[in-house]
DNA sequence: CGCATTTGACCGGCGC
DNA sequence: GCGCCGGTCAAATGCG
């Protein structure tokens, strides 16, 4: 809030890296084996670079935890980042405001999930969802408790950033946006969406960077608790592939196709419907351990 | 008609 | 305590 007026450019986590003179363009060594050029940005920042390479290690299993659009179509991703909203980064840390903080309402910082195990340090401002209001609606009496409980119990969530006209990235998963709100200091709304799946909690919001109204800044929060509908498809399209003579043929447009949608996912294997949307924490968020050696105090400049 | 989107209202957390 | 803000709800509306 007051810090985001104060630094209005921190919003941008993009920014945020090109204001620290990281070069752009760098493209990630795991990301090498996809069909398209990903190009994202590194920190020069050694706790951010310290984290975001933690990350970009293992990207792919993010992507694939998330389903997500690891490489979309008609975009870049930019740079993924482990979101860890507003207050629980900038402020806290005192975090360098000359440099600007990836802060509030978007991105993120490195502490996702260390902070999230360890209850975020329970200063989250952000409530925890989606159980919550049900359990509010059905138990009314209990919402308080309940709330302040599960607050605690905070989704992990996943940012980043991507090149795109589009704001809503095809990433394999239906959503339906259930609402949009106007952003502080950026000209250009959030978008807010869930899973439509029935008991998939997750949810992400889009919303276009204002520094460069290019790049989408999209976060995920929550993990599927169900099959990608798109890896379905994309696994039937591999083993279109593998599978001799059959469908080969015939299936080379839609492998094209689904290529052109969730190109990563035909590099993945199939997975068990228990494990492929979700995994476990350690799958999600493989920099877990660094972060763990990177507590908040850590980020202290 | 069913589903998705839009949009204003509402709520809770946080800073001052 | 008040105001701001992010996040969500839900009625209205749109669309296929």
């Amino acid at each position: 809030m007051s810090s985001e007026e104060k630094n209005p450019f921190q919003y941008n986590p993009f920014n945020y890296n090109e204001q620290r003179g990281i070069p752009a363009g760098s493209v990630f060594p795991f990301l090498n084996d996809g069909p398209s050029p990903v190009q994202t940005i590194q920190g020069s920042d050694p706790l951010y670079m310290s984290f975001t390479e933690s990350l970009s290690m293992d990207y792919n299993t993010l992507s694939r935890a998330f389903c997500m659009p690891a490489i979309c179509s008609s975009s870049e991703v930019i740079s993924p980042i482990q979101a860890y909203f507003s207050r629980e980064i900038g402020a806290p840390a005192g975090a360098d405001e000359n440099t600007s903080t990836p802060d509030s309402s978007s991105i993120s910082s490195p502490s996702n999930d260390a902070a999230t195990q360890q209850g975020a340090a329970g200063k989250s401002k952000e409530k925890q969802q989606p159980k919550e209001y049900e359990d509010a609606k059905e138990n009314s009496n209990n919402k308080v408790k309940k709330k302040k409980k599960e607050k605690k119990e905070r989704e992990a969530r996943f940012a980043f950033l991507t090149k795109s006209e589009i704001d809503h990235l095809e990433d394999g998963y239906r959503w339906r946006k259930y609402g949009q709100k106007a952003v502080k200091n950026s000209p250009y709304p959030r978008s807010y969406y869930r899973c439509t799946s029935q008991k998939c909690t997750v949810k992400k919001r889009v919303e276009r960077s204002f520094q460069d109204p290019s790049m989408v800044i999209t976060t995920y929060e929550g993990k599927h608790n169900h099959q990608c509908p798109a890896t379905l498809r994309a696994n039937y399209a591999a083993a279109a592939i593998l599978s001799p003579n059959s469908l080969l043929a015939s299936t080379s447009s839609m492998t094209s196709i689904s290529h052109q949608s969730f190109p990563q996912e035909l590099l993945l294997p199939p997975y068990d419907i228990n494990n492929q949307c979700e995994p476990s924490a350690d799958m999600l968020y493989p920099s877990q351990q660094q972060l763990h050696l990177l507590p908040a105090d850590d980020f202290v400049p």
